[in-house]
DNA sequence: GTAGTTGGTTGTGCGGTCATAACTATTTTT
DNA sequence: AAAAATAGTTATGACCGCACAACCAACTAC
């Protein structure tokens, strides 16, 4: 765990760092969408800016899960696939869009961390198959719970509107 | 432009990848999150886990836009807080949350690119302001284009269930 | 006016991501 | 049986993100 580098630093006490004069332009980036109103477009692009603000900015469990079990989200990634189902070292390869020496090395990494082991494939001597240990199951449940909290918001939605939600959210994925 | 390291190859005509027997087991990670349902619980996960599928694998507008400006998305990030507004390198270290020494370094990298300039601080001898270029304002804006562009299917989206999905949105960002 | 603080730069280095090349051990093809 | 393809490993090395240390210039406070 390191210092944080730069802090939001609202300190009513500080020194006040330099402003610019502000010339006198146009008011500078209205980001959260202009507004919502009743055209489709805007409106569709007021939803949108929010949930990226909601999914990218606010809960960014990427971060969460890497930060939380101490690897890179690709390890992680690397790790509840494995979690899900032995595989050979091909096909995580092919899952990970990652070329075989590189896997090597990632499942070198799972396999040190004691999350993972290779063992023989029962019909082709080539292959390796990567299985979860038992500390790696529990490493891939965490990260999984970790993915798989929604924001408090969600959950203290409205039913009616969180079925909306739910509903919606089905239809813009086909 | 590289080729793909490993394709999703669907190819009928390969040489069939060994397969593992499947050792009876558990049917193996039922991802779509297990069933909607009438528990407000299990809803805000499968609408949580629509939500991330939508935002961070459909769409990942971020990885959109690095590729289309040739650029890493925290050089874009730093570009488009530029373009908004001018700043001191020490405004936009906070903004970034690096430290000053790599503020540097992307900045130094902005102006490689003909994006951004320093100029001095009116008031501040210490201080210099960056300011976007006219080319750096355009790519800026097509940045913001490709981050503001919404899912097809959420334009098409029936004006109700539009306007309902804006409102949930902005209810759970509060 | 000297001391301490702040803004910025340069240099160095660590860890992560990832590819290429070269090689071995198998399996498949002919 | 020889040739070709496939699974995996071992270098090696590139580039990126980013921090830390050390430094100068300018501003602020005593």
């Amino acid at each position: 765990m390191t210092a944080a580098p730069a802090s939001p630093d609202p300190d009513p006490e500080a020194p006040a760092a330099p402003e610019l004069p502000a010339a006198a332009e146009a008011p500078a980036a209205p980001d959260p969408a202009p507004d919502p109103g009743t055209d489709p477009d805007r409106t569709a692009l007021h939803a949108w800016r929010g949930l990226r603000t909601l999914l990218l900015e606010r809960h960014d469990r990427r971060k969460e899960v890497a930060d939380a079990l101490g690897m890179s989200f690709n390890r992680v990634k690397a790790l509840r696939r494995v979690a899900a189902e032995p595989l050979t070292l091909r096909a995580l390869a092919e899952f990970l869009v990652v070329d075989a020496p590189y896997t090597t090395v990632i499942v070198d990494d799972l396999v040190r961390r004691g999350l993972a082991d290779r063992t023989p494939h029962p019909d082709d001597r080539r292959c390796k198959v990567v299985r979860v240990t038992a500390a790696g199951r529990a490493a891939a449940r965490e990260a999984d719970r970790i993915m798989d909290t929604p924001p408090p918001a969600l959950r203290t939605l409205a039913p009616r509107d969180l079925a909306a939600l739910d509903r919606i959210v089905a239809e813009l994925l086909g």
